[in-house]
DNA sequence: ATAAACTCTATTGACTCTATCGTGTTTTAA
DNA sequence: TTAAAACACGATAGAGTCAATAGAGTTTAT
């Protein structure tokens, strides 16, 4: 589950649209230079993102993007799965999307065991948080002082 | 954190390993054959976990690998963290192999926050499984029939 | 001495990923 | 009505990663 350049990008533009949600629209350009992402395949990553329902979009000068819903309704996993795939460390574990692995006998599979376990913490995270959790986060840290991660609960 | 196939076929041959844990030490081909592993890809993976001091050889016509320490005092963790690099799903958080990110401030990124929680979330089962633990499910799994994952507590 | 087994480096082929490019199509402000 | 802005969509390049194989060397029990 190491999260691509892409995935991150994804999450970060996802937060700019739901700072901003409402019936107006974000253009491309404003969130490719606010978040530092390379314009042309941020285009990509939005498109694709549409393609899973995920934001919609209005053509034309005052074109741009926007969420399909309210930022409460979009949790972080559904954005995952839809651009990386499974949560799941190990794909015999993933229900969506199964592989097979080459041991022995999965279902004695002491690794696919503890992996099961890992795969719950993370999707019991990501299921529950969305794209309004990203934008409380988001305000919630413009308005502190520079602390280190470690001490913001 | 996808586990790769390398990292998959290091914890199942150090499960192997762990079940035999004593003085006497283990052929590469035993645990290839069992185990289902190419066989010049798994020296090359041992020779890995040898350098990392996780487990130790002997050479020779009776050669073999052992575990370089009790089972119960390897981590998940610290095998995965050598073959694969950091637990965290993005770079900018972890401790160990730290990258930066291109967010415009890495300390206001919400993503950033969140993706700290999934971390410590991997990191606190990993840590606290041991090729132990694996050797355990394995004899446990082994003398239960066949039920899904879903049912093992 | 010989064979079995580990040691170590190199390399190949497939695949993935980031990023860019080109060329459309749609929309709307002027 | 026309031109510019922005989305639509596919193609592709370049770099990198990964699984797997190969080859040649070293060690050691018998």
């Amino acid at each position: 589950m190491k999260l691509s350049v892409r995935g991150k990008y994804a999450l970060r533009a996802l937060t700019v649209l739901g700072e901003s949600y409402g019936p107006e629209v974000v253009r491309i350009q404003a969130i490719s230079e606010q978040q530092n992402i390379p314009k042309r395949f941020l285009e990509q990553i939005l498109f694709d993102l549409k393609s899973a329902g995920i934001v919609e979009s209005r053509r034309g000068v005052a074109g741009g993007y926007r969420l399909a819903a309210p930022p409460d309704k979009i949790p972080l996993a559904k954005v995952i799965r839809h651009l990386e795939g499974a949560l799941a460390p190990v794909g015999c574990i993933s229900e969506r999307f199964y592989e097979k692995c080459s041991c022995p006998d999965e279902l004695k599979c002491p690794l696919r065991s503890i992996m099961k376990e890992v795969r719950d913490a993370i999707a019991n995270i990501l299921e529950h948080s969305t794209v309004a959790d990203l934008v409380a986060r988001a305000v919630k840290l413009r308005n502190q002082p520079d602390l280190p991660l470690d001490y913001v609960i």
